[in-house]
DNA sequence: ATTTGAATACGAAAAAATTCGTAATTGCAA
DNA sequence: TTGCAATTACGAATTTTTTCGTATTCAAAT
C-alpha cells in the first residue's frame, strides 16, 4: 500500500483544486487564483513549501521563479474524501450522500442524464 | 438566514454522529460509542462542553449526569458538509461526486435501484 | 455523617494549521 | 555595475483544535 493516508488540510486542499486544474503554476498564479482568500502571498508560498516537504507536490526550482505540480492524484483523493465522508457524515450509506449531493440544488438536468448513464454501465456489469 | 456557517470540526462531527443515532445522551455513552478514539473522557467531556457554549447540543443539567442532544439538524448539516465538498472537491459538479461515491465502493444493487428511483422523482418535477 | 465513586468544571498544555514579517536571493533593466 | 522589483526562505506569532490533569461537586451506600 502507497501513501495512502492523503490527508490535507483544508488550505491544502484550496491549492490542489488550482494545481489540478491548471497543471503548472507559480505560487503567483495559485495565489491569484485563490482571489477569495483574504491571506497574503507570503502564506500561500509557505503553504505550498510545506505541501512540497509533505510530497504533496513537486517543484522545479532550476528557474528564479519555482514552478508547482500536484503530486498526488485527483481522482484518487477525491476517493478518499468521499470515502470519508461517507462514514463519518453518512454512516456508511453512499446512496443517502448520493441523494443529499442531488437533492441539494445543484444537479442540472444534463448532471442527471450523466448519472443515469453511469448507473445504467454500473449495471451491465 | 439562520445560523448558517455551521462548521464542526472532526472531533464534533464524531460526536454528532452518535447524538444523531442515540437522540439523548450522557457523556459517558456518547465516549463509549467512540471507542476507536484513543483519547480519554474529560476529552469528550471538554469537547461536549465547547459544543454546547458554540450551541451545536443542548444539554439537561437537572440531575448530576447531564444529558445531551443534538441542536443542529443531521439533514442540514450534511447538506452543508456536501455542498462544501462538491465546491471544494469537485470544483462545483455534483455529478462527479456521485459518481465518485458510486464507482468507490460497489454500491450494492439495491442502492442503485434507491437511486435511479430518486432520479425519475426528481426529473416529473 | 462519612466515604466513595462517578460526574462536571476549568485551566492550561500540546498539537495542528494558518498567517505574516523580514531577510536573503535572483534576474532584469537602466 | 548597480539598483530595483519580484521571489523564495525561514522563523516565529497566531489561531484553532484536541488533549489531559486536577479540583470540585454530587449522590448513593455504608
Amino acid at each position: 500500500m502507497s501513501n495512502n493516508n492523503i490527508k490535507p488540510t483544508e488550505g491544502e486542499m484550496e491549492i490542489l483544486q488550482v494545481l489540478w486544474a491548471k497543471s503548472n503554476c507559480t505560487v503567483r498564479e495559485v495565489h491569484e487564483a485563490l482571489d477569495k482568500k483574504e491571506s497574503g502571498y507570503t502564506t500561500t508560498l509557505k503553504l505550498m513549501q510545506i505541501m512540497h516537504e509533505k510530497g504533496l507536490v513537486a517543484r522545479d526550482t532550476s528557474a528564479k521563479t519555482h514552478i508547482y505540480k500536484a503530486l498526488i492524484n485527483q481522482e484518487t483523493t477525491q476517493r478518499h474524501l468521499v470515502k470519508k465522508m461517507i462514514d463519518n457524515v453518512f454512516n456508511g450509506s453512499a446512496a443517502r450522500l448520493v441523494m443529499q449531493a442531488l437533492g441539494n440544488k445543484s444537479a442540472s438536468q444534463e448532471e442527471i442524464d450523466l448519472i443515469k448513464d453511469y448507473l445504467n454501465k454500473l449495471e451491465n456489469k
